[in-house]
DNA sequence: TTGTAGGCGTTATCAC
DNA sequence: GTGATAACGCCTACAA
C-alpha cells in the first residue's frame, strides 16, 4: 500500500571514468561529442555510460558551462485556463515544434501574478538561457525588464516601450482592424461596434485604434465600444450591453474569435440574423472561428508560424546573431458566413 | 533596428558578502531565513542584496543542496494540441494551483515521443525533484520506470504494472462506465454502443470493460464498439461507422465528452433526435459537455480536484511521508438533456 | 589524443 | 552568531 522512494544514487562522471579506465575529462569530451577524441574511446565510454545508466547532472553542467540549454515559454495569464484560447495554443505549438528541433529544451510556465516573484527569480536564476513570452492578453510588468538579465522575445508588442527595447513579433493590429472594418463598410454597414480587450493591452488598443480610424475615414462616429476580456463570457456580456444600448447595430468587429463567437451566439439568441441583420468579423482565424454557430469571417493571423518565428529569433539571439527588434507577420481577411 | 544583448554579469553571493561586510555563509543563512542569525544582520544583508539585484544561481544551489525545488508536469501527448482536451486542462489547473501554494516551482513539458529522450534525460538530471504525469490518452513507455530515479505520480492508472508500482490517482473507470450504461438501460435502450479510446490505454480499456459488463448483466450482447482517439474528429468518425453498420442503435456511451459531443453532432446531422432516437452519455463532465449541441448527460469526474490531489501526493512524498499507491476519486452521473 | 587542475556559485560542517 | 573550508558534478584551459 505504500513504499519508500529508493535512495537511488545516480552515477557521476567520476564513476563512469573509473569504470571506463579513463579520466573525467575524457568521459566528458566523449559524451559531448567533442573533436579530438579517438573513435575507440568514444565508443567505449558510451557503452560504459549507457550500461551504468549515467545521466549528466544538469545543475552541475549549467554551473560549469554557464549555459542551461533550456528555454522558458512564459504564459503571463492568471491561470492555466488561459489555455482555452486557441490562438495561444497555436503559438505554443509553433514554439514547441521549433524548439524541439534544436538542442534546447522547452519549459512552459504559467505566471499568475500572485507568484510572479517565484517565476521571475526562476527566469533570472540561470536555469534558462532565454525566455519567450506569449500573450497579449495581460500586462507584462516585470517581464518588460527581464531582458537585461536574459534574452527575451515577446509574441505581441509589449505593453510598454523600454530602453533598450524588447524583441517582439506581432501582426499589424491597427491595419488588420482597418481591413476588417472596411469589409463591414463594404457590406453597407453603418453602425459598426467593436468588442475589444482591456485598453491597456497593446493588441486591444491597436485594434480599437484601427477600428476607429476606419470609421473616421468613412465619416462615421466611433461611438460603439464595449470592453471584453478575450473570453467567451466577456464577449457575450459585451455584446449584450451593446445590443441593449444600441439596438440599431448592424456590424461588429471583435478583437478575437472567441469573443466574436460568443457575440454571434448572443445575437442569434436575441433574434438577430447573422449576417443579415448584424455582420460579425473576428480576429485570429483560430479554431474558434470554425466552431462558432455561424462560421466566422475573421482576420487571419499565422499564430503557429508566429510561434516558430519567435523561437527562431531567440535561438538566433542565443547563437550570437544580430536580429531585428520587431518582426511583423501578415494578416488577411478570411471570408466565411458571418460577414 | 538591432542591438547587442548586454553581458549582464549578475552579482554572486560572494559579491553581496563583500558589499555587506560579512562572509558568504552569513549571506546565505540570512537570505535563506535560517535560525541563529541576528536580526540586524538579516536586515542589512537583505537590503544590500536587494540593492544589488542579487538573484541566487539556481544551478549552484541545486548542486550544493541536492534539491531543485522544482516539479515537472509532463503531458505525454504528441503535441501541444492535446491541450484542446478540457479534462486535461482542468487537471493542469488543479496541479498548478496546489504547487503555487508550495515552495516548489511548476514546470510544464509536452513530451511528443520524438523527443522523449530529451525530456527523460531532463527529468532524471536532477533539475526537478519530482514528476507529475497527466494523461491517460497515450502510452507511458519510459515514464513507467522513471520512478526509480525520481518520485513520480500519475493521473490515471499507468498503462502497465511495474515493480515497484507507480503512484497514481484515478476514478473507478469500469464502475463509472457501468453506471452510465445502467442509466441508458433504465431509459429502455437496448442497442447501446460505445465509442472508446485505443484499447491499450487504461482508461479506455476499463471503461469499455464496464460497458461490456453492464450489458452482459442485462443479458444483452456487447457488439457495438467503435474505437476513437479521444478527439472530436475521431469521435465523429466512430459515430458515423456505428451508424452505418448498425442503424438500430438507440444508445451511445462515449469514453469522453469531446467524442460524445462529436457523436451528438453526427447523429443530429443524420436526422436522429437526441435523446429521443439515440440517447448519449459522455465522460468527464468537462466544458465540452456544456458546449455540445445537446447538453450532455455525463459521468462527472473531479478533474481539477484530481490535479490538486496528485500534486499533494507528490509534495507529501517529497516531504518524506508514506502515501498510498493508489487514490480513487469519486464519479457520478450528471443528467442533462442528451440521455 | 588524454590527463591535470582549477573553478562555476551555493550549501553545509566544522570551529571560533 | 559568524567565519573558514570542503564538497556538489561537471567543464575547460593548459600541459603532457
Amino acid at each position: 500500500m505504500a513504499r519508500q522512494t529508493p535512495p537511488a544514487r545516480r552515477p557521476t562522471l567520476e564513476m563512469v571514468a573509473a569504470e571506463a579506465g579513463v579520466t573525467r575529462s575524457t568521459v566528458s569530451r566523449a559524451l559531448n561529442g567533442e573533436p579530438d577524441v579517438s573513435q575507440t574511446t568514444i565508443a567505449h565510454v558510451r557503452v560504459v555510460a549507457a550500461r551504468m545508466g549515467y545521466v549528466p547532472n544538469r545543475a552541475a553542467k549549467s554551473l560549469a558551462s554557464a549555459r542551461s540549454m533550456a528555454i522558458a515559454l512564459v504564459i503571463p495569464e492568471p491561470g492555466v485556463l488561459a489555455l482555452a484560447d486557441p490562438h495561444l495554443v497555436a503559438v505554443m505549438a509553433g514554439v514547441s515544434r521549433r524548439i524541439e528541433q534544436s538542442d534546447y529544451l522547452l519549459n512552459l510556465m504559467v505566471a499568475g501574478d500572485s507568484e510572479n516573484q517565484k517565476i521571475m527569480r526562476y527566469l533570472t536564476s540561470g536555469v534558462v538561457d532565454g525566455v519567450l513570452v506569449a500573450s497579449q492578453h495581460s500586462r507584462h510588468d516585470a517581464l518588460l525588464h527581464l531582458h537585461d538579465l536574459v534574452p527575451v522575445v515577446f509574441s505581441g508588442r509589449p505593453t510598454e516601450e523600454t530602453d533598450p527595447p524588447n524583441y517582439f513579433i506581432d501582426v499589424d493590429n491597427a491595419g488588420a482592424a482597418g481591413v476588417a472594418v472596411s469589409h463591414l463598410l463594404g457590406l453597407g454597414r453603418r453602425r459598426i461596434a467593436t468588442i475589444t480587450g482591456p485598453e491597456d493591452m497593446a493588441a486591444a488598443g491597436d485594434r480599437t485604434a484601427g477600428w476607429r480610424a476606419a470609421l473616421a475615414s468613412a465619416g462615421l462616429p466611433a461611438d460603439l465600444v464595449a470592453v471584453g476580456d478575450w473570453t467567451a463570457l466577456g464577449g457575450a456580456a459585451a455584446m449584450r450591453t451593446l445590443l441593449d444600448e444600441h439596438p440599431d447595430i448592424d456590424g461588429v468587429f471583435a478583437a478575437n474569435d472567441v469573443m466574436a463567437a460568443a457575440a454571434v451566439s448572443v445575437l442569434l439568441d436575441a433574434g438577430r440574423r447573422v449576417p443579415e441583420d448584424v455582420a460579425v468579423v473576428g480576429f485570429d482565424d483560430s479554431s474558434a472561428a470554425l466552431s462558432a454557430r455561424v462560421p466566422l469571417t475573421t482576420m487571419s493571423q499565422p499564430s503557429e508560424r508566429s510561434g516558430e518565428l519567435m523561437a527562431d529569433l531567440l535561438l538566433r539571439i542565443l547563437a550570437g546573431e544580430q536580429v531585428p527588434i520587431s518582426t511583423v507577420v501578415e494578416s488577411h481577411l478570411v471570408r466565411r458566413e458571418s460577414a
